[in-house]
Formats: C-alpha cells, structure tokens, sequence
DNA sequence: TGCATTCATGGTAATATAGCCATGAATACA
DNA sequence: TGTATTCATGGCTATATTACCATGAATGCA
C-alpha cells in the first residue's frame, strides 16, 4: 500500500459491508417507512428471529440505525438519511448490466 | 420472507458486496482518475498481483468496471459514474459516528 | 526460437459470515 | 409470584471470503 490513507477505506468498507446482505437491505427499506420492532421485522425477514436480532446489531453497531426500547419491545430507526442516494447508485449499475446482457443477446 | 421482491435484494446486495473492501474500493477511487493497468493497481494497492487480479475480477463480475487489452498489459477502468453519491452517503455515516463519539465523550 | 513481462487461475489455509437452536435477561400482566 | 412475550447472546456448523504461492497463457522483443 503505497498511499497512507488505508485506514479511511477500511472505514468505509465496514459500513459498506454492513449494507451487503440481502435481509439487511430489505429491513433497511421497511426502516424507511418509520420505525419498526424487531418481531415485525422478524416477520417479514421470514428468518429465525436470532438472525434477525444479529442483522440489527450489525447495522446498529455501523451507526446505520438506533434502537429504544418501549416495554418488551425494542423498535429500530434509520439513522442516515441519505440511503436513497446510495441505492439510486446501486440501482443504475443494475439497469446498466441489464443493458449490456440485452446487447449481447441482441449481437 | 414476506415480501416477493427479494430477489432485487439478493442483486443489489451482490453489487454493494463488491464494493465491501478496503483494497477495492481504494482501486476504485485509482480509477476515478482513469484508467490504469493491474501493475501499477497491483503496486498501489500493495498485495500479491494474484490478489489484485481476483479483486478486480470481482468488480468486472458484477458490472462496476471494464477491461481493455493493450499488448501485454490489461487496462481497467470505471463503468458507472455514479460512484460519487455513493459514497457522499458512506461519509455521512462516517462523520455522523464521529459526532456521536464526540458527544459521548462529552458528558 | 528463446526469454522476459504481464496478467489470470488452480490450490490451499486462515478467517469471517450467516444460519439455527437453545437459553438468558428484561418486561408486562394475571 | 408465576407465566408469557420480546429480544439478545452463547454454541455450533456450514459456507464464503481473502490471502499467498505456484504456475499457466498471452504477448513483445532480442
């Protein structure tokens, strides 16, 4: 590693590693609809609640989302607000490998 | 899993998890600048040449950059000019834990 | 043709991730 | 107090990821 600045990419990596899983994403789009408790997103993850409680603290311990606690429930939020561009990025290099399979098909 | 749409989850998730490296995501930000060979990647980066060719590999696998072959030498470079916002996001996050760190060490 | 350079890939080992089950901690409520 | 509910965590296994070394393929050049 010739340039020093390592750490700053290792930084960004972790945060970024945390987005990268598809159960995460999901509870990640249903968190932008409001807060939600963990048995909710349990249910619609269709995954043992455990897993389910393991992709919070990962998201958590990011700073992605917060928590807070309201009797036996624990209600998860959204802590970044800008999500909306990461995903429109995400989702033009999708459309954009659509594009190219559909021209390849078409030679 | 409730919601039918999992798998635009499962692609999505495959693009960000290619993003979800330090040495990755510091070749991106290389390219940014244009292309450049696996060599000087491979130099900058400060891993095994093997080690950089699979890294590169997985962002041509999952659409984010493109080769070009020039005699002996590979050319990479960017294939999607949205990699800006993305990581506008990241940064947020980034700065928003380091305020939150700040404030906790404040009480 | 022989040799050097560049890059990709097979092999392998170490580590990280993700899943579930079982259980513990905290709260609410009868 | 006893019981049920919600959520987090320890234990474990299976799989994925990452790294390096060794080597193969392709090209350029003497």
């Amino acid at each position: 590693m010739t340039r020093p600045n390592m750490k700053v990419y290792e930084a960004r990596a972790r945060i970024i590693k945390a987005l990268a899983h598809p159960s995460r994403l999901l509870m990640l789009d249903l968190l932008q609809e409001g807060e939600r408790c963990v048995c909710e997103l349990t249910e619609r993850v269709g995954a043992d609640q455990s897993t389910v409680s393991r992709h919070l603290a990962v998201l958590k311990n990011t700073g992605l989302v917060e928590d807070r606690k309201e009797g036996v429930m624990v209600y998860y939020r959204l802590r970044c607000k800008c999500l909306r561009g990461f995903f429109n990025c995400i989702e033009a290099v999708l459309k954009d490998n659509l594009k190219v399979q559909a021209e390849a098909l078409a030679l």
